[in-house]
DNA sequence: CTGCTTGCAAATCTTTTGCATTGAA
DNA sequence: TTCAATGCAAAAGATTTGCAAGCAG
Protein backbone atom coordinates (compact mmCIF):
# COMPACT_ATOMS: atom_id res chain seq x y z
CA UNK A 1 0.00 0.00 0.00
CA UNK A 2 1.42 3.27 -0.96
CA UNK A 3 2.96 5.05 2.07
CA UNK A 4 0.72 7.92 2.84
CA UNK A 5 -2.21 5.37 2.23
CA UNK A 6 -0.82 3.23 4.86
CA UNK A 7 -0.52 6.74 7.09
CA UNK A 8 -4.35 6.77 6.68
CA UNK A 9 -4.93 3.37 8.01
CA UNK A 10 -3.01 3.58 11.12
CA UNK A 11 -4.65 7.10 12.37
CA UNK A 12 -7.93 5.64 11.46
CA UNK A 13 -7.43 2.56 13.70
CA UNK A 14 -5.54 4.22 16.52
CA UNK A 15 -9.22 6.21 17.13
CA UNK A 16 -11.15 3.20 16.69
CA UNK A 17 -12.53 4.18 12.96
CA UNK A 18 -12.76 2.16 9.92
CA UNK A 19 -10.18 2.34 6.72
CA UNK A 20 -13.20 1.85 4.30
CA UNK A 21 -13.02 2.90 0.33
CA UNK A 22 -14.82 6.06 0.60
CA UNK A 23 -12.31 7.08 2.77
CA UNK A 24 -9.30 6.25 0.64
CA UNK A 25 -11.57 8.22 -2.06
CA UNK A 26 -12.13 11.15 -0.02
CA UNK A 27 -8.41 10.99 1.13
CA UNK A 28 -6.41 10.46 -2.36
CA UNK A 29 -9.14 13.58 -3.65
CA UNK A 30 -7.38 15.69 -1.16
CA UNK A 31 -3.47 14.95 -1.30
CA UNK A 32 -1.13 16.81 -3.00
CA UNK A 33 -3.53 19.43 -3.14
CA UNK A 34 -4.41 23.05 -2.09
CA UNK A 35 -6.92 23.86 0.04
CA UNK A 36 -10.61 22.83 -1.63
CA UNK A 37 -13.92 23.77 -1.14
CA UNK A 38 -16.02 21.37 0.46
CA UNK A 39 -18.33 21.37 -3.46
CA UNK A 40 -14.60 21.02 -5.10
CA UNK A 41 -14.19 17.46 -3.00
CA UNK A 42 -17.85 16.57 -3.65
CA UNK A 43 -17.16 17.04 -7.43
CA UNK A 44 -13.77 14.86 -7.16
CA UNK A 45 -15.70 11.90 -5.78
CA UNK A 46 -18.47 12.32 -7.91
CA UNK A 47 -19.60 9.27 -9.25
CA UNK A 48 -17.38 7.09 -6.67
CA UNK A 49 -18.58 8.55 -3.01
CA UNK A 50 -21.84 10.72 -2.02
CA UNK A 51 -22.07 13.78 -1.10
CA UNK A 52 -23.53 12.97 2.62
CA UNK A 53 -21.00 10.70 2.78
CA UNK A 54 -18.89 13.01 2.02
CA UNK A 55 -19.59 15.35 4.90
CA UNK A 56 -19.92 12.46 7.20
CA UNK A 57 -16.14 11.34 6.24
CA UNK A 58 -14.52 15.23 6.10
CA UNK A 59 -16.49 15.19 9.73
CA UNK A 60 -14.45 12.04 11.00
CA UNK A 61 -11.25 13.58 9.53
CA UNK A 62 -11.64 17.03 11.43
CA UNK A 63 -12.30 15.34 14.38
CA UNK A 64 -9.28 13.30 14.60
CA UNK A 65 -7.06 15.53 12.96
CA UNK A 66 -6.68 14.46 9.18
CA UNK A 67 -7.50 17.48 8.15
CA UNK A 68 -7.51 20.91 8.78
CA UNK A 69 -10.25 24.07 7.86
CA UNK A 70 -9.35 27.25 6.44
CA UNK A 71 -10.51 30.40 5.76
CA UNK A 72 -9.71 31.68 2.19
CA UNK A 73 -11.28 34.64 1.51
CA UNK A 74 -14.90 34.20 1.57
CA UNK A 75 -15.54 30.23 2.30
CA UNK A 76 -13.52 27.89 4.29
CA UNK A 77 -11.65 25.53 2.80
CA UNK A 78 -9.82 21.93 3.35
CA UNK A 79 -6.72 20.53 3.54
CA UNK A 80 -4.80 17.87 4.79
CA UNK A 81 -3.30 18.83 8.19
CA UNK A 82 -0.05 19.42 9.42
CA UNK A 83 0.99 15.66 10.14
CA UNK A 84 0.17 14.58 6.48
CA UNK A 85 2.20 17.57 5.10
CA UNK A 86 4.41 19.79 6.80
CA UNK A 87 3.08 22.98 8.76
CA UNK A 88 2.77 26.07 6.75
CA UNK A 89 0.47 29.35 6.48
CA UNK A 90 -0.55 31.31 3.02
CA UNK A 91 -1.37 33.83 0.85
CA UNK A 92 -4.27 34.62 -0.88
CA UNK A 93 -4.08 37.51 -3.67
CA UNK A 94 -6.86 39.52 -3.78
CA UNK A 95 -7.11 39.98 -7.08
CA UNK A 96 -6.42 36.63 -8.77
CA UNK A 97 -7.80 34.55 -6.21
CA UNK A 98 -4.56 32.18 -5.95
CA UNK A 99 -3.71 30.70 -2.68
CA UNK A 100 -0.19 29.96 -1.94
CA UNK A 101 1.96 28.61 0.27
CA UNK A 102 4.26 30.38 2.47
CA UNK A 103 7.46 28.72 3.69
CA UNK A 104 7.36 27.49 7.20
CA UNK A 105 9.00 30.10 9.73
CA UNK A 106 10.90 29.41 12.92
CA UNK A 107 10.97 33.02 13.74
CA UNK A 108 7.54 33.26 13.73
CA UNK A 109 5.46 29.86 14.88
CA UNK A 110 8.30 30.87 18.10
CA UNK A 111 6.56 34.06 18.69
CA UNK A 112 3.17 33.20 18.15
CA UNK A 113 3.81 30.71 21.45
CA UNK A 114 5.03 32.94 23.55
CA UNK A 115 2.13 35.36 22.71
CA UNK A 116 -0.11 32.58 23.90
CA UNK A 117 1.94 32.12 26.68
CA UNK A 118 1.76 35.26 27.70
CA UNK A 119 -2.32 35.09 28.06
CA UNK A 120 -1.71 31.92 30.07
CA UNK A 121 -3.29 30.05 27.29
CA UNK A 122 -2.06 26.99 26.05
CA UNK A 123 -1.72 26.82 22.23
CA UNK A 124 -2.69 23.75 20.50
CA UNK A 125 -2.49 24.91 16.98
CA UNK A 126 -2.97 28.15 15.24
CA UNK A 127 -3.97 29.77 11.49
CA UNK A 128 -2.92 32.67 9.42
CA UNK A 129 -3.54 33.90 6.31
CA UNK A 130 -1.86 36.80 4.26
CA UNK A 131 -4.16 38.64 2.30
CA UNK A 132 -2.56 40.77 -0.58
CA UNK A 133 -1.65 41.38 -3.90
CA UNK A 134 0.68 38.70 -5.61
CA UNK A 135 3.45 39.51 -7.72
CA UNK A 136 1.57 38.64 -11.05
CA UNK A 137 -1.07 40.85 -9.91
CA UNK A 138 0.85 44.09 -8.86
CA UNK B 1 -24.94 62.02 16.59
CA UNK B 2 -22.89 59.39 18.89
CA UNK B 3 -19.18 59.34 17.43
CA UNK B 4 -19.08 55.65 16.03
CA UNK B 5 -22.07 56.43 14.17
CA UNK B 6 -20.74 59.56 12.60
CA UNK B 7 -17.76 57.14 11.45
CA UNK B 8 -20.38 55.07 9.76
CA UNK B 9 -22.12 57.76 8.34
CA UNK B 10 -18.93 59.49 7.24
CA UNK B 11 -17.46 55.88 5.54
CA UNK B 12 -20.75 55.23 3.82
CA UNK B 13 -21.04 58.63 2.34
CA UNK B 14 -17.57 58.11 0.94
CA UNK B 15 -18.13 55.17 -1.05
CA UNK B 16 -21.39 56.75 -2.37
CA UNK B 17 -24.03 54.65 0.02
CA UNK B 18 -26.82 55.76 2.21
CA UNK B 19 -26.82 55.62 5.68
CA UNK B 20 -30.27 54.23 6.45
CA UNK B 21 -32.07 53.28 9.36
CA UNK B 22 -31.33 49.19 9.03
CA UNK B 23 -27.55 49.79 8.34
CA UNK B 24 -27.40 51.69 11.78
CA UNK B 25 -29.22 49.03 13.34
CA UNK B 26 -26.75 45.98 12.07
CA UNK B 27 -23.94 48.45 12.43
CA UNK B 28 -25.10 48.63 16.42
CA UNK B 29 -25.24 45.12 16.55
CA UNK B 30 -21.77 45.10 15.76
CA UNK B 31 -20.47 47.75 18.22
CA UNK B 32 -18.78 46.36 21.04
CA UNK B 33 -19.17 43.05 20.25
CA UNK B 34 -17.02 39.37 20.23
CA UNK B 35 -17.15 38.12 16.41
CA UNK B 36 -20.69 36.86 15.81
CA UNK B 37 -21.97 34.44 13.43
CA UNK B 38 -24.72 35.61 11.22
CA UNK B 39 -27.15 33.98 12.62
CA UNK B 40 -26.44 35.98 16.01
CA UNK B 41 -26.56 39.21 14.23
CA UNK B 42 -29.76 38.22 12.39
CA UNK B 43 -31.36 37.14 16.00
CA UNK B 44 -30.16 40.77 17.42
CA UNK B 45 -32.07 42.60 14.66
CA UNK B 46 -35.28 40.09 14.65
CA UNK B 47 -37.96 42.37 14.27
CA UNK B 48 -35.81 45.49 13.45
CA UNK B 49 -34.31 44.24 10.31
CA UNK B 50 -35.43 41.67 7.62
CA UNK B 51 -32.85 38.32 6.93
CA UNK B 52 -32.15 39.36 3.79
CA UNK B 53 -31.24 43.33 4.31
CA UNK B 54 -28.53 41.61 7.12
CA UNK B 55 -27.26 39.66 4.39
CA UNK B 56 -27.37 42.52 1.59
CA UNK B 57 -25.97 45.05 4.24
CA UNK B 58 -23.79 43.19 5.82
CA UNK B 59 -22.22 42.37 2.11
CA UNK B 60 -21.96 45.88 1.50
CA UNK B 61 -20.06 46.39 4.68
CA UNK B 62 -17.55 44.04 4.22
CA UNK B 63 -17.22 45.50 0.59
CA UNK B 64 -16.13 49.11 1.95
CA UNK B 65 -14.21 47.54 4.68
CA UNK B 66 -16.62 48.72 7.56
CA UNK B 67 -16.65 44.89 8.96
CA UNK B 68 -14.41 41.57 8.49
CA UNK B 69 -15.15 37.83 8.50
CA UNK B 70 -12.90 35.57 10.26
CA UNK B 71 -13.02 32.06 10.36
CA UNK B 72 -13.75 31.12 14.65
CA UNK B 73 -13.76 27.22 15.04
CA UNK B 74 -15.98 25.98 12.33
CA UNK B 75 -17.81 28.27 10.96
CA UNK B 76 -17.28 32.18 10.03
CA UNK B 77 -18.07 35.29 12.11
CA UNK B 78 -17.84 39.13 11.60
CA UNK B 79 -16.68 41.48 13.28
CA UNK B 80 -15.75 45.32 12.89
CA UNK B 81 -12.98 46.34 11.18
CA UNK B 82 -9.43 47.81 12.58
CA UNK B 83 -10.87 51.40 11.09
CA UNK B 84 -13.75 50.96 14.01
CA UNK B 85 -11.27 49.13 16.68
CA UNK B 86 -7.99 48.53 16.79
CA UNK B 87 -6.05 46.07 15.05
CA UNK B 88 -5.97 42.66 16.68
CA UNK B 89 -6.35 38.89 16.95
CA UNK B 90 -7.76 36.01 18.40
CA UNK B 91 -7.26 33.52 21.09
CA UNK B 92 -10.22 30.66 20.81
CA UNK B 93 -10.26 27.84 23.61
CA UNK B 94 -11.02 24.49 21.94
CA UNK B 95 -12.51 23.10 24.93
CA UNK B 96 -15.56 26.15 26.48
CA UNK B 97 -15.25 27.91 22.53
CA UNK B 98 -14.43 31.41 24.17
CA UNK B 99 -13.01 33.65 21.60
CA UNK B 100 -10.61 36.71 23.75
CA UNK B 101 -8.08 39.37 22.16
CA UNK B 102 -5.01 39.05 21.57
CA UNK B 103 -3.10 42.34 22.81
CA UNK B 104 -1.38 44.07 19.28
CA UNK B 105 1.93 42.70 19.16
CA UNK B 106 4.83 45.04 17.16
CA UNK B 107 7.04 42.95 16.34
CA UNK B 108 4.77 39.92 14.65
CA UNK B 109 3.23 42.42 12.38
CA UNK B 110 6.27 42.65 11.49
CA UNK B 111 7.65 39.49 11.23
CA UNK B 112 4.30 39.04 9.15
CA UNK B 113 5.16 41.90 6.71
CA UNK B 114 8.57 40.60 6.21
CA UNK B 115 7.66 37.65 5.38
CA UNK B 116 5.10 38.29 2.97
CA UNK B 117 7.36 41.11 1.10
CA UNK B 118 10.03 37.85 0.42
CA UNK B 119 7.69 36.58 -1.56
CA UNK B 120 7.18 38.89 -3.74
CA UNK B 121 3.20 39.56 -2.08
CA UNK B 122 2.11 43.06 -1.20
CA UNK B 123 0.52 42.55 2.08
CA UNK B 124 -2.79 44.00 2.57
CA UNK B 125 -4.38 42.54 5.59
CA UNK B 126 -4.41 39.04 7.20
CA UNK B 127 -6.03 37.17 9.96
CA UNK B 128 -4.30 35.03 12.78
CA UNK B 129 -6.24 32.60 14.92
CA UNK B 130 -4.38 30.90 17.84
CA UNK B 131 -6.45 27.32 19.10
CA UNK B 132 -6.00 25.71 21.91
CA UNK B 133 -7.06 26.05 26.05
CA UNK B 134 -7.54 28.71 28.18
CA UNK B 135 -6.23 29.48 31.39
CA UNK B 136 -9.91 28.45 32.93
CA UNK B 137 -10.03 24.58 30.92
CA UNK B 138 -6.27 24.35 31.11
C1' DC C 1 -22.01 -12.67 11.98
C1' DT C 2 -22.51 -7.65 13.88
C1' DG C 3 -22.11 -3.11 13.92
C1' DC C 4 -20.24 0.80 11.59
C1' DT C 5 -20.64 3.00 6.85
C1' DT C 6 -22.80 4.05 2.80
C1' DG C 7 -26.19 5.60 -0.71
C1' DC C 8 -30.38 7.60 -1.52
C1' DA C 9 -34.09 10.59 -0.69
C1' DA C 10 -36.02 13.87 2.10
C1' DA C 11 -35.61 17.37 5.63
C1' DT C 12 -33.16 21.52 7.39
C1' DC C 13 -30.59 25.34 7.47
C1' DT C 14 -28.23 29.17 5.13
C1' DT C 15 -27.91 32.53 1.67
C1' DT C 16 -29.68 34.79 -2.46
C1' DT C 17 -33.16 36.78 -5.57
C1' DG C 18 -37.49 39.07 -7.64
C1' DC C 19 -40.49 42.49 -7.02
C1' DA C 20 -43.50 45.98 -5.15
C1' DT C 21 -42.95 49.50 -1.67
C1' DT C 22 -40.45 52.76 1.23
C1' DG C 23 -37.15 56.11 2.44
C1' DA C 24 -32.77 58.89 1.78
C1' DA C 25 -30.91 62.75 -0.58
C1' DT D 1 -38.84 63.55 -7.32
C1' DT D 2 -35.69 59.63 -8.12
C1' DC D 3 -33.06 55.78 -7.36
C1' DA D 4 -31.11 52.87 -4.03
C1' DA D 5 -32.50 50.09 0.00
C1' DT D 6 -35.97 47.35 2.33
C1' DG D 7 -39.42 43.70 3.49
C1' DC D 8 -41.56 39.70 2.17
C1' DA D 9 -41.99 35.48 -0.08
C1' DA D 10 -40.01 32.24 -2.80
C1' DA D 11 -35.83 30.12 -4.93
C1' DA D 12 -31.34 28.22 -4.68
C1' DG D 13 -27.59 26.23 -2.41
C1' DA D 14 -25.31 23.86 1.45
C1' DT D 15 -25.47 20.56 5.07
C1' DT D 16 -27.72 17.03 7.82
C1' DT D 17 -30.70 13.08 8.82
C1' DG D 18 -33.53 8.57 8.58
C1' DC D 19 -33.34 4.26 7.01
C1' DA D 20 -32.47 0.02 4.43
C1' DA D 21 -28.62 -2.29 2.40
C1' DG D 22 -23.48 -3.23 2.14
C1' DC D 23 -18.91 -3.85 3.86
C1' DA D 24 -15.04 -4.07 7.37
C1' DG D 25 -13.31 -6.56 11.09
Amino acid sequence: MPEPLEQLRVTLKQRGQSFTKARQIIFAALQDKEPQTMHEIILACRGKVDRASVYRSIAVFEQIGIIQRLQIGWKYKLELSDSFHNHHHHLTCNNCGKTTRLPEDEQLERRLDGLARSQNFVMQGHQLEIQGRCQDCS
